[in-house]
DNA sequence: AAATTTATTATCCAAACGTATAATTGCAAA
DNA sequence: TTTGCAATTATACGTTTGGATAATAAATTT
């Protein structure tokens, strides 16, 4: 004869807060524990709900890890864009550089987006929603690339630009997945600067001092 | 009351054979689905045995997983330092490359291996036996390729070794995640070739040209 | 203030998981 | 042939999982 066990508080609120809620609790909890720890139980738990709640706003628990590894990528590529499209210099060289150092600091190389991504790496290859999402924020980000070596200045070839994305993506692909799992292996900033360096050394440029981490911005001596 | 239900005709196996088949079922398991495909019960089958067998030979599941992942990983760090040391030249530079290109062909760069590397690449962040064989595999291999490229005939600079050192690992790795993953992405021997150029760019070096995957070894026009 | 809606909690369920233990049987030695 | 060992199978247990459904209460509307 149990007490009657009060039934637990609650305030009612809007569907994209809970959504969001959920997403962010499911996304943390696989970035620390990886995917075994994201379980129905403890993603309400993290976000102050009741796991029932988690059914109400997904069909299933699928859904809802498609919705946070999908938002969790496209945060990654827009990011990495809007730097480069905010670059205000024209010069093909000054974006190049802005693109890849956005790729190198918050909010795109943090340990919690280098552990959604490892944990949710192998899902690509079963699940097909992952396949798709991992493929095309992967392509996009890569052509994305292709497009700024294209429009170096320097005579046109479609095929060494294509050579050189793929090197240059894989290289900024090791060095995001290293720095961003093992932060106290470097000095702060030594990843973008070797990320910096070689991809100018691939390409055969060189890229302004103004694009490396610790530029002294406003200093003029 | 059922019939006497017959039970499984087994024969008896050394116990070097029986756990490297359990390994083995494990790592297949984990390359096609996942750590989650790699059930007991999964892996006893696919070995051929019943679960029970399982705990026979190992300790616990665990125990099982550690072994697998530390053949794995263990067997690509010693097949690129065979295939190095296998060179016949004492070029630095043409063992570098051998380094190199034994890192993009069977048996390093396969399917499995690469699936089993993304499938547990997130277990090393909360399990210390995982951690302790992801980091120690890994920095054996950075730590061979950085004493490769400190070995190039050229002015000695420490600092400057171990930048690159990062930076073609980090180019290696991303090579080789990709071509393992996307194996259809690739014309054969691509990916090679531009990991090649793209170490070779990055040191300031040209590798010779029997280096590459289709040279033609015995002609001379 | 009463009625209504629905967001949220509470409870239950079948399946699958890793593990523990007991029952067999293949095989080698005697 | 018989005996004995241990490799192997068979069965069972407790826990945890994702999912389904019923009960409740916080807002909103009337």
């Amino acid at each position: 004869m149990a007490s009657p066990a009060l039934r637990r508080p609650y305030r009612r609120e809007g569907e994209e807060k809970r959504r969001d809620d959920l997403i962010a609790a499911a996304m943390t909890l696989v970035a620390e524990g990886g995917p075994e720890a994201a379980t129905v139980r403890a993603i309400a738990a993290r976000a102050g709900v009741t796991p029932g709640l988690i059914r109400h706003y997904f069909q299933s628990k699928e859904e809802l890890t498609h919705a946070a590894y999908r938002q969790v990528m496209d945060a990654m590529t827009h990011e990495a864009i809007r730097a480069c499209e905010a670059e205000p210099s024209d010069d093909p060289v000054a974006r190049l550089a802005a693109f890849v150092a956005a790729s190198f600091r918050p909010p795109v190389m943090t340990p919690l987006l280098v552990g959604v991504w490892a944990g949710y790496m192998h899902l690509g290859r079963n699940d097909p929603v992952m396949h798709e999402i991992h493929e095309s924020t992967y392509l996009g980000y890569r052509d994305r690339l292709q497009a700024l070596i294209a429009a170096l200045p320097r005579p046109t070839d479609p095929a060494r630009d294509r050579r050189e994305a793929i090197a240059c993506n894989a290289l900024i692909d090791g060095l995001w997945l290293e720095g961003g799992s093992l932060p106290d292996g470097f000095a702060p900033g030594e990843v973008m600067r070797i990320a910096l360096d070689g991809v100018a050394t691939l390409l055969g440029i060189r890229f302004p001092a103004e694009a490396y981490p610790d530029h002294p911005e406003g200093k003029t001596d």
